[in-house]
DNA sequence: GTGGAGTGAATGAACGTTCAGTCATAAAGC
DNA sequence: GCTTTATGACTGAACGTTCATTCACTCCAC
């Protein structure tokens, strides 16, 4: 994780708050700046625009959440294990950082997501998924569920064990 | 059903095209006005607000896919089959309306959302899934999870048939 | 001719963005 | 050490644009 400067901090830290309660629409740039002590015009020293912080602030939440999990990948352990315990990480994550989760789940389902992929679908954690089911470690008829919400995992956590 | 004029109908068409692929703030209601051939002021004619608009459009598209649904909720079949029919169903629905499914994802992660429920979180479905809750239906530990999303309900099936 | 449906230009508020100005601190000159 | 000059982070009022909403008007069925 690079280090952000004090005060980059505090913006996404105050947008993240607001955007989660009011939505992107319903978040003004003077509001992030009054909820983070800063000018309005502080935003754009650091942000190109608006659509440029919440997508840094997406990113930027993206890779704490990857940092979280990417550590139990290995080869060392089973695949279920490696399984397991990403999955109770990532639980554990949502579950203390809910305004986390609800900030993706507004990002995801906005405008201002120009890839148009669910969360998790690029990176480690996908390797991870997709050589899972290469592997036939799942089983199940229609694995891209897989990767649609990290809430359903426990159903599949199920689905595993029995 | 009750019947609603045409008009009507092609406001809401052309609302749901157009906040699927631009999203609330995206879709300014005289774009929504031109698109379905009639005057900015007509919308007004029917709609008391663009919220009320979008948040009509919601339970109109709501309603459609509980009447696809309910039917198959009756007693006289396995809790299982009825299971199955009505997933088969509302897979069907969600496949052939896509941009149904689009709208609600949108809808429900935006502040329109005031109840902020899940989809399926009211009626018959509900009270069908909180009964096999109840008697046992499903083996896993975090039931909850049944409600959260249709597309989750593929890896449920496979939980229940193993 | 009256009533009601429909129109679309006009209105005004909200908001993203800009930029001239402030101020604290650092560097340079004496 | 003290004064002057330069720097740049920061500010917030002002600007321009975008849009939701309104309303004076038209059109048409009866």
């Amino acid at each position: 994780m690079e280090e952000i400067s004090e005060k980059k901090k505090a913006i996404f830290e105050s947008a993240l708050k607001l955007v989660q309660k009011c939505g992107f629409h319903g978040t003004p740039m003077s509001m992030i700046a009054k909820n983070a002590n800063v000018a309005a015009g502080t935003l754009y020293l650091y942000f190109e625009s608006k659509d440029e912080l919440l997508t840094a602030l997406f990113n930027y939440n993206k890779k704490k959440v990857e940092t979280a999990v990417d550590q139990y990948l290995n080869d060392e352990t089973s695949y279920k294990e490696q399984f397991f315990k990403i999955w109770l990480h990532l639980y554990k994550f949502y579950i203390t950082n809910t305004e986390v989760l609800k900030y993706f789940e507004q990002y995801i389902n906005s405008p201002y997501n120009v890839e148009r992929n669910p969360l998790h679908f690029r990176g480690k954690l996908y390797e991870f998924l997709d050589k899972g089911i290469k592997n036939n470690q799942f089983f199940m008829s229609r694995t891209e569920m897989l990767r649609i919400n990290p809430k359903s995992w426990g159903v599949v956590i199920s689905s595993i064990d029995s």
